[in-house]
DNA sequence: TAGATTGTTAATCGATTAACAATC
DNA sequence: TAGATTGTTAATCGATTAACAATC
């Protein structure tokens, strides 16, 4: 999945991964009126060990939590949402409004994760996205120019695999510097930028896996 | 992402995941009429480590490589198919047939990752799979007893999250034994069936990583 | 108090990488 | 032959888990 290796921080990619989970966990005690939980607690709920909880959340966290109570919801939310750059919304294009591309910008919820789409691009005036978010879909020529002059960063690549690398070159003429691929490629990118592919045929191999010899 | 740790196999969950992309390269070379690969030249363009891709091989090929030339394209491609099931096209539902819903059954390449989605569930006569895919869409209620009739065991859940874990539910009781959940929430289910959760906001964390401070 | 929970240090586990002899 | 590549064994690295004293 990933690309490059060269990220700097003090969290485990592993960690980094489960940080999302915790996150929706909270929301969902938040949302009960629950306002403290403890570490064994989350673990038994997420199947994970109470060691590694506190870990996880320690390593992001601040406050800490209290013997015999465990720790706040609302810090612990808060301080996830920090660490990840929720509170702090990042604008994205994306490239391709067909089904996928379509399913994503309708997809509101990127927002609450720090992260908005403003604007899509196709050529196709027959495109499932036209039908649904037409004054947000710009011809492909724009791409390279839009994505300089909003100082973009996060590009979405939609489109069909043969089209894919083509349009990574524009995003990242344009100065993106962080790839979100859903074509089924691989993208031949400079040094620097990251491209993070979502790999349905990955997902699918794990799944399956679990069905061999059923 | 993984719920559920019981899986039994010579291979690592990292391996595997690996698998699927040394595949989609292989095909590549494949393509291009290339006969023969060395492990270096496979870890140079994937970013690997030259003896972890010649264990990972190793475990699923039997043929094995010949010193100053490499192994075999199409030994390998025929062996990883077969460890991942390729040729042995498994039959999934999809329940929701909105945008995400209707971008994955427009995805044709599923069958070349052994699985085929043979029926779609929605009972909103408006959704957007109903205009494109309106044979093989059918109402929620027929849901778990056609899952039974044909026999399924793989359910892949692209409704709202509110919506989810009754529709979890009902495939279940149809007898999947194995869920690909893309509604952003955690579903609750019995031992022994295999949740694999496709988290948006997973990927959106390690993507934003990298951005950070930029 | 007793006992649940905390945070931290040490042990374990598993995956990656280095080293090396064998082969064509 | 020389050198690229193989497969395997040993060392390293990193993440998880166990053990434990401190706290409320």
């Amino acid at each position: 999945m990933t690309e490059n290796k060269e990220m700097q921080s003090a969290i485990s990619m592993q960690a980094l991964r489960r940080l999302p989970q915790y996150y929706s966990y909270l929301k969902l005690l938040e949302a009960e009126g629950i306002e403290t939980i403890s570490a064994p607690a989350i673990a038994k709920r997420m199947n994970l060990n109470d060691v590694q909880v506190r870990k996880d959340l320690a390593s992001v966290s601040l406050s800490g939590g209290k013997p015999k109570k465990g720790s706040n919801v609302h810090d612990l939310i808060r301080d996830i949402s920090h660490f990840l750059g929720y509170d702090n919304v990042r604008e994205a294009v994306l490239v391709g409004a067909g089904h996928l591309g379509s399913a994503l910008l309708s997809y509101k919820g990127f927002e609450e994760y720090g992260m908005k789409v403003v604007a899509a691009f196709d050529n196709d005036p027959d495109c499932v996205g036209m039908k649904h978010f037409r004054d947000m879909i710009y011809p492909m020529q724009k791409l390279s120019n839009l994505c300089t002059r909003l100082n973009i960063r996060i590009g979405i690549i939609t489109v069909p695999k043969h089209a894919a690398q083509e349009v990574c070159d524009a995003l990242i003429l344009g100065g993106v510097q962080a790839i979100w691929n859903f074509a089924p490629t691989h993208l031949l990118v400079p040094k620097g930028i990251h491209v993070q592919n979502e790999n349905m045929a990955v997902s699918l191999a794990v799944l399956s896996q679990y069905l061999i010899d059923v």
